[in-house]
DNA sequence: CCGCGTCAAGTTCAT
DNA sequence: ATGAACTTGACGCGG
């Protein structure tokens, strides 16, 4: 089981990322922020590696501008060197990377240029991983997009257009529960008719539940999506903030309900995200508690 | 140098 | 039909 955090290392010097604003994005900025956002990256995995958190997510913002035409720098080869140490050193410590492109990468809409912009911008996370030299369980995470009305013909729209994606791409896709439109049944539906892997996000499904089944047979169901060659199933895990709206990720982790919900797991080996805006301080909390609770090593 | 408006992007929902 | 919200910290301008 590995614990791990999005994007953001909070309190540790030196690991912000860069970045600029469109109309200055020319190619000596862009290598300039790019060289400087690899340094970081650096920096987090010996942040990561120190304190034994296995699992983590690459901000989409480590290559500014990453599928717009605006960068054309061929950055895969200009920093071949630095990108492959930064793998190595990622897989010679047992460390799982991931990527997650937002909510405007939209695979499934009906508007043809959205579509293509999304298929870039997926070849674009899908580059900066094979680029690190890593293998196809460390995943690039996605929603499946809008509804427009009509949501069996937009899950056919997902699915052809899923078919069309370059190899290196589905051999790293995989999906997941939102908050608003794709309950957990929609997703595993198909996730398993075309052999995607799904992630289990416990607050999208508290939020947007499909109570057909409970939380804890959704989670096995999707345990089988996911495939050897996928890596152990990874779950997306928050808590929900009580002063926000619903589904907005709580400051920290609270450890005894974070402890609760892993003894009930089907299945131990599971890698955990945490979604929280405290980020590595709760993985680190996180981690600690599940060895005083001999869950970990 | 500080603080605040703006930011590349798509969909949904409220007005 | 238009615009805010989503989500977010960093950029970048104005004072």
């Amino acid at each position: 089981m590995r614990i791990g955090y999005a994007c953001l290392t909070v309190g540790v010097e030196g690991t912000k990322l860069r970045t600029c604003s469109l109309k200055n994005a020319t190619p000596a900025l862009l290598t300039e922020l790019i060289y400087s956002n690899l340094l970081v990256l650096d920096k987090v995995l010996d942040y990561n590696i120190q304190n034994d958190i296995k699992l983590f997510r690459i901000s989409s913002d480590i290559i500014p501008f990453g599928s717009h035409p605006v960068n054309k720098l061929e950055w895969w080869q200009i920093f071949a060197d630095q990108l492959k140490n930064l793998g190595q050193k990622s897989h010679s410590h047992n460390m799982r990377l991931s990527m997650h492109p937002g909510q405007y990468t939209v695979l499934n809409s009906p508007i043809d240029v959205v579509v293509e912009r999304a298929v870039e911008d997926l070849r674009y996370h899908a580059r900066f991983l094979d680029s690190l030299g890593l293998g196809p369980e460390n995943k690039i995470v996605l929603h499946v997009g809008g509804v427009y009305g009509d949501r069996l013909a937009s899950m056919e729209r997902f699915v052809s257009e899923y078919r069309r994606l370059d190899e290196n791409i589905r051999q790293r896709l995989v999906i997941e529960n939102d908050d608003r439109q794709y309950r957990i049944g929609d997703v595993l539906s198909m996730g398993r008719s075309e052999g995607i892997p799904v992630v289990f996000d416990n607050l999208h499904h508290q939020v947007n539940p499909d109570n057909t089944h409970t939380e804890l047979e959704w989670i096995e169901v999707c345990a089988s999506t996911w495939k050897p060659q996928d890596g152990p199933q990874k779950i997306h895990y928050s808590q929900q903030d009580p002063s926000k709206r619903p589904g907005a990720h709580s400051a920290t982790i609270h450890v005894n309900e974070f402890l609760q919900f892993v003894r009930n797991l089907p299945n131990s080996d599971v890698d955990i995200m945490l979604e929280v805006k405290d980020k590595n301080l709760s993985a680190v909390k996180c981690i600690h508690a599940l060895r005083m609770s001999n869950f970990i090593k």
